[in-house]
DNA sequence: CGGCTCCTTGATATACGTCAATGGGCGTGG
DNA sequence: CCACGCCCATTGACGTATATCAAGGAGCCG
């Protein structure tokens, strides 16, 4: 399971298969210490996900933490009746997982091919009594991803159909790209959502989806290759489509 | 300024400011030993805010942390022609600030009559150091607010006007009574929000929120007395209207 | 080739927004 | 005391953005 994980505790320290791993430099492993890094790879597990794989589901008890290693995670609230609404997207290296509570508010679900590195929840939950560190940068993700919600609220309440599209296509190029909004030039990039997971991130239904992104081409705001392939020639008239 | 406090770290030790306030059992000052309160109560300044005083504005560098004694902290986020959207409310005991962040990502604005125990942020960012029970409460309240922005989203994506101004109500009715939502037995309070308010907190407008308020009102859900009080006879009721 | 899934496009319906008029509560000033 | 204006809320008539319903195309796999 963890077959590649050498055990040379006395060299680096580090586990080779933390060394290039994202979520040591960016992610919430980088408040851990050799020693805890060490624990925690003997008891982790790298996961591959097919899209469509329930991670967790809604009100279902969680055992796991992970980290997003690539890909994109969805995680989605739904209505009895089924009307579905996606709360929040999580790239790597995003950590997944709810401390202080057995079971999730929400379900998660692979959107794209995800890559995960997953570990007991007890393990990691007497990791952060122990260590300040690490709580913090979970208060610095969640944090982040409460300001990332609110800005989504406002999406929501506020924007248009066609503000919400452009909002949509702004959050994945930057994800994709960081440095994206400043620098000129064009940005590319697949679309890791389908047309329903777009609607049920922008609560709308995926014709208009379909009808504003086109109008978008249309405009010359956009480039679409084979459904999910975009291209931003200008990410400026990107961000006025999006009232950004 | 502090004149109430009396500093007798001999006797009890606890500020009398502090002895009755609902933040040290239910909120972040929970988290703090005798020592610490009496510090930050020798810096901390109880202030009373009419409806409309704006706390902290979008974007706005932020120098003070609080506590919400009392009333009703709003939460408003705008686009650049005016639309607006209220993405949190905040009820007393939450704290109110942003950890880490020099500046706020949002606007705080009275939404009733307010009473606030504010401090300054030097002390508190250095407490945090200090305390890692208090960044833990801290943690504790931004997972809550996460997963209440989270809950939002759900009701600002796919819920239709009439279902959005239930979940407000009955959002509010919960929070009046914490015990609303199991017992029998009318519920009756006022709404914090005017109109205007609610119908930006729910993506709507002042008509429409107008409109699904008389309609729950001839339907029997709700009575409503000088536009602001309100009764709930059967909660379950209000429950269904919401889809919850 | 047939049968998927995903996406687009068009015609029509409807929920909600917009515009406009009205009324109630309340403080101010005559 | 009433008159006036102001703010807030309600209500109605009408417009429109988006949903719904329906058909068909493109890629993909057995």
């Amino acid at each position: 399971m963890d077959k590649k994980v050498r055990e040379d505790v006395h060299t680096t320290g580090v586990p080779t298969l933390c060394q290039a791993c994202d979520a040591r430099h960016r992610g919430v492993c980088g408040a851990l210490n050799t020693n805890q890094l060490v624990t925690l790879s003997k008891h982790s597990v790298r996961r591959k996900l097919d899209p469509g794989t329930e991670l967790v589901g809604e009100e279902q008890d969680v055992s796991q933490y992970s980290n997003v290693i690539g890909g994109v995670v969805k995680l989605t609230k739904m209505l009895s009746d089924g009307r579905q609404q996606i709360v929040g997207l999580q790239f790597a290296p995003d950590f997944l997982g709810r401390p202080f509570s057995r079971s999730s508010r929400f379900s998660a679900e692979a959107a794209t091919d995800v890559e995960l590195c997953s570990f007991s929840k007890g393990l990691i939950d007497r990791m952060i009594d122990e260590s300040p560190d690490l709580e913090h940068k979970l208060l610095e993700q969640t944090l982040k991803e409460l300001d990332e919600a609110r800005d989504w609220m406002l999406t929501l309440g506020r924007k248009t159909a066609a503000e919400k599209v452009a909002s949509f296509l702004h959050l994945i190029a930057v994800n994709v790209d960081p440095e994206a909004s400043e620098s000129e030039g064009p940005i590319t990039f697949d679309l890791p959502l389908t047309r329903a997971d777009i609607a049920d991130f922008l609560g709308l239904t995926i014709e208009t989806v379909s009808r504003q992104l086109t109008k978008l081409r249309k405009d010359g705001v956009i480039h679409i290759e084979n459904n999910r392939h975009i291209t931003v020639p200008d990410i400026e008239r990107l961000n006025d489509r999006a009232s950004l």
